[in-house]
DNA sequence: TTGTAGGCGTTATCAC
DNA sequence: GTGATAACGCCTACAA
């Protein structure tokens, strides 16, 4: 930088300005420095900056897992966002782990980030509490809450799951069960909105259902929906906790040689692009992950950027119900 | 760290030294700071750290895309593999576009990254210049190749897509062809070994082909092998880009009516783990994605530690061919 | 609009 | 094995 204020006669005092806040410096010395800085191939070390600003231009994301489509995709709409501005999104992986979760804010506070991003809204207390005392604004993302951290951006699971149940049993299937892997916070809210449906419906009826904690995948949405029936043969239909095991389950419906849709109804959840594609087409919910990362992100830079935000601290993208042939009896 | 040392009664270097390189202070004295670090909650700045040792824990990675499934599981092993060492990953997005990847190599190394990943071989020279005279460890991945710019963990492309052209080509498949969406430098040469099968076989067979470069999609590799098939009546398989293209392919044969297997041979590529559980299941070649990132973080690792790596600078992870039913003509 | 002085928290260097 | 001193490259605060 020193070389840059030489080149154009200034101080490195302005040339920081230059770069930072351009509109604090004359029209023409800001022109040179540009230039000089092109020339000189000059770019700004972020250390520097951090330590001497006390600030630091990593958005801290914390995330339980990467692989995990949803969050894939929640990503996706992140880093779109921030490519081009200042900022740096840098990656936490709490593995579902609550504990890894809260060493992880620790570690991303100590870097004075510019903002942080985490997903769900059950951190442990002390996260929580760290979290409220950070000084830089935080967003919560994939779930709603009455009392959030800071800023929200996300959706009802509850409401959705007990949508498409409701669904289920407007489409004239009389016994649907729940399937469900990776039993987080949000796949148990699902349950429970796949709850208030039955029993909305039918206070006295049994919930069928079969989970565990295993990730999920295909072929386990297939073993679970195969066990399912060989423990309750009456079911017609199953409503699962994401898309992978809608579209496992649909596979060993096929193999079983059940028509889908007359014979079984099958419902997922995300709308991950393969469940249009299936044959037969797959009804799932829509959920808006990309608009919540890049929202998310909106909503954070906007408040980092000084920002007096006008705008609701919580915001609900709702999901979207696509009803498709594996819901249709025919 | 200054209330670190004073509460032990030691400089400020002296706790410095008892974090970062134990070996060098008393025992006693690194017990007693490991107490006090404890006790005060010190966390380390690594920007004061960055900007003192001239040395950042940044591990750059630079890939072309955060939603795909294959980077998705690379990440997936870096993550792994750099939790609970000193170094953080951050990723770059270069949205296959060589240009912007330029721009991030020089944006990263400004950082003085402890080392930095590449997705595939071709950089720009300049990226290829900035690499090589990089004061950090390199490597490249997902492919290999006979210049690498440091270390490379990959494997070939074009060899796999051999391998599985003649799997069809051996299990009586005689008119096959290709279907490939986004077309960046590893389609092209899983292309070029879809070729070089069918030459091999016949010198004056014609390529059946279909490829675009929009990204691929479930969707996508139905409307493709529709679209070949209307130009194309006599092609009896398709040997698929990748997984969603084939799964896409193999929807499209069911809904004309098609018998996966005796009436049309389908392969993919990857493996991913929808595959094996489709129904029914789809050959694919399976890659060794999350072994690439983790091997290639750990390579990293070793080099930014100062081993004077013995070990070779190129590693082929190789690939499997997965023969299942979609290529049983029965 | 521009400049001066001082310090951000850590480590390199060189003594002891 | 330990400590004093001087950076590292930039920015905040204040002054001109």
């Amino acid at each position: 930088m020193a070389d840059v204020a030489r080149e154009v006669g200034a101080s490195t005092i302005t040339v920081s300005r230059a770069l930072r806040r351009p509109e604090m410096v004359s029209e023409g010395l800001r022109q040179r420095i540009a230039v000089a800085v092109e020339e000189l191939g000059y770019l700004p070390d972020p250390a520097a900056r951090a330590l001497a600003s006390r600030r630091s231009n990593v958005i801290g994301v914390l995330i339980p897992s990467v692989t995990n489509n949803v969050f894939a995709d929640v990503l996706a709409g992140l880093y779109d966002t921030v490519g081009g501005t200042a900022y740096n999104v840098q990656l936490g992986n709490t593995r579902y782990d609550t504990q890894v979760e809260e060493d992880l804010v620790r570690i991303f506070l100590s870097q004075r980030p510019a903002g942080l991003i985490v997903a769900g809204v059950d951190q442990s207390p002390a996260s929580r509490r760290l979290l409220q005392q950070a000084e830089c604004p935080v967003v919560q993302i994939m779930e709603l809450a009455r009392d959030p951290i800071d800023m929200l951006v996300g959706f009802s699971h509850r409401d959705a799951a007990r949508a498409a149940t409701e669904h289920l049993l407007d489409r004239g299937y009389r016994v649907p069960a729940f399937i469900g892997a990776r039993m987080d916070p949000r796949s148990e809210r699902r349950r429970a909105g796949f709850c208030d449906a039955i029993r909305a419906a039918d206070p006295r009826a049994r919930i069928r259902e079969l989970t565990t904690n295993e990730p999920s995948s295909v072929r386990l949405g297939g073993a679970l929906f195969d066990r399912l029936r060989a423990d309750a043969p009456e079911i017609d239909a199953v409503f699962c906790n994401n898309d992978d095991l809608a579209l496992g389950a649909q596979f060993a419906a096929q193999r079983a040689g059940l028509r889908i849709g007359p014979d079984i109804g099958i419902c997922g959840f995300n709308d991950l692009e393969v469940m249009s594609a299936a044959h037969p087409a797959i009804t799932s919910v829509r959920t808006f992950r990309r608009e919540m990362g890049e929202i998310a992100l909106q909503r954070l830079l906007a408040r980092i950027e000084g920002a007096d935000d006008p705008s609701e601290a919580v915001v609900d993208l709702s999901w979207r119900l696509e009803p498709r042939s594996s819901t249709d009896r025919g």
